[in-house]
DNA sequence: CTCAAATGATACCACTAAGGTATCATTTGT
DNA sequence: ACAAATGATACCTTAGTGGTATCATTTGAG
């Protein structure tokens, strides 16, 4: 199982490394050639993050992106959410027509409670405390 | 994203009906009626759980499964295990060339951190506890 | 002015795992 | 003898994930 998916985690390196880059624009073929990561999946990573917010980007020659939202403002949940939508990990098995099983419900606890404990620390990791971990 | 897979709730609801109705033996046609849940799946479902060792099962006319290991010693986790296989929350991405990249690292540490936590929990967490919690 | 290099938008593709079904063989109480 | 049960196993369908391809548009540089 995965809690981050390849979106989330490509997007955080590319995040961290322009956050440590200040240099004006850095372009997809940039982050190609520093990450080694696959480009056009790459790129669609990076117009995700600019239409949520997190970049600004230039088109044409000499174009790319720039991070526009300062690390400490970038929090971990709040990229799983852009590319993995709302965090779960007790997602469909309630809306089914299950869980009328009273007995059973406890089990549905229990994973709620275990979502909480991880939501709560997704909450609190941000951008800036990853990259300041990483030194 | 699920933590549970269909197997192990289904294989926690049987078996939590089978611990809280001592009659003999319980078929599958039996927990169909009682749990209304599908019959074929859930007959793979108590075979896997007949060979991990929770169940004996008697073949032919009359024939059924019983619930041979008290449910204080069921824990939540080997079920898991047992259907899902090893738990993990940071999964293929570490097997993957990735990773190479010190930088990110921090946000494997932080995966890693999440996971400790909710398997701590899964592992204390038996059938008994689940039960006790249903009254 | 032209062209290459870049993004915007979007459609498409392949693979895998999960959930579920079907079938045939074997056993056994009635 | 037969119906009712499990043992074993193969198959099917679907959705999500990871990834590619294409065409349009923009724009700096020669």
């Amino acid at each position: 199982m995965n809690l981050l998916s390849r979106d989330t985690d490509y997007a955080v390196r590319a995040l961290i490394y322009m956050a440590t880059h200040e240099q004006g624009l850095v372009s997809t073929a940039d982050l190609d050639r520093e990450l080694k990561l696959p480009r056009p999946f790459m790129r669609k990573t990076l117009q995700t993050l600019q239409k949520a917010g997190y970049l600004s980007s230039v088109k044409g020659n000499r174009g790319g992106f720039k991070l526009v939202m300062p690390p400490a403002k970038i929090r971990l949940i709040d990229l799983m959410q852009v590319f993995q939508g709302n965090i779960s990990l007790g997602d469909c098995l309630f809306k089914k027509k299950l869980c009328t099983c009273v007995a059973t419900c406890p089990l549905r606890r229990e994973v709620k409670d275990m979502e909480e404990m991880v939501t709560a620390r997704l909450k609190a990791v941000t951008l800036a405390d990853l990259i300041r971990n990483g030194k």
